[in-house]
DNA sequence: ACCTGAACACCGTTCAAGT
DNA sequence: ACCTGAACACCGTTCAAGT
């Protein structure tokens, strides 16, 4: 059979892509397997390895979504000339508010292995960790320094979300991730 | 078939948790099935059933053991009387020595979806942060202040390696996970 | 009572065969 | 050239049937 041509191979992987993501933040990151999102565009799973080259493909062209939603956000925050600490508090709320709105996307970039190491996938993380340490440039020194702490804080947010996911901590009943993350912040920014 | 009562129980949970970290330590997370894991034991994967409740009961187990193990590491820490901050010092290195060491059981421990909220699992992860609260006590001031800490401590380090193992941060190249650990905890020892 | 082996419902991935 | 459908080699999990 087959030759539908419906789609071009730009439409496709659009298509692909919202599938996929509507997929997950549905059901879940376990929710992305192939045949279940070839299903939802009506075509068959086979189609998709013509566009991606595994399922990790498709979960990268998912998250690199996000990100890109993420640091527009972060743009925005960026272009309102706060002060340098409020400019920072308001995006570690922005992390927050993320995975707040969006647990399964949350979990998909963040908490679930994923193979991919192509260079769109490289330069969406750049775009979000330069980002951030522009924000914290006029704190840090050095352009170095600013990059460390980016990553710094980067990995603090990111941990403090994961022990909330995990339920290691007993986030809800005692600390929550806004007060740790203050708390956090409060030392991290006085500099 | 069947009947061979070669072991008791217990003795089937101690060699399946071995086989199954063997094969983590071996091959990583993704040789974790029930059908390996029943080969390397010589019995077959319905057997894993009869003592676990899922493949996730047996993850849980070896996830048990390691933290048992971090934590008789931690404790030998806090056994020497060192300055508090020497002591804090010591521990975070610890982490970064277990994901250096063991990258694999570390992975499975922290970067590895797996679900279980079993007493026992709940019990190793709370020993860890008790300890780590405990070694924080004489800076933080208040008991809570020190399991605030403790928990931030503990995502910055938990995240400063999620970004090494997936490769977001050009780590090997520029800013080393210890590079980073110091300069967090210089600031964050300083009160 | 304990264990096996086969089965069920899924995976990711490949690829000859159709249009 | 594009897509399908079937196949392959795997999963986790269940459970009747054997000893």
């Amino acid at each position: 059979m087959a030759r539908r041509k419906d789609h071009t191979r730009e439409e496709l992987t659009a298509l692909a892509t919202k599938c996929g993501q509507q997929l997950v933040i549905a059901e879940g990151p376990s929710a992305l397997t192939a045949r279940n999102v070839a299903k939802m565009m009506g075509y068959t799973a086979g189609t998709l390895y013509n566009i991606f080259e595994n399922i990790d493909g498709l979960a990268a062209a998912i998250n690199i979504q996000s990100m890109d939603s993420f640091a527009k956000g972060i743009e925005e925050i960026l272009r309102h000339n706060a002060k340098p600490k409020k400019r920072l508090r308001l995006i570690s709320k922005a992390y927050l508010t993320f995975q707040e709105e969006e647990p399964y996307l949350w979990a998909l970039l963040f908490a679930t292995p994923i193979n991919s190491d192509s260079d769109a996938y490289r330069q969406a993380v750049h775009r979000i960790f330069d980002q951030v340490a522009e924000a914290l440039q006029p704190l840090s020194g050095s352009a170095k320094a600013a990059r460390q702490d980016a990553k710094i804080l980067w990995s603090t947010l990111h941990g403090i979300c994961l022990l909330k996911e995990h339920g290691k901590l007993d986030v809800s009943t005692t600390d929550t991730p806004e007060e740790l993350v203050k708390r956090f912040l409060d030392q991290f920014l006085q500099k």
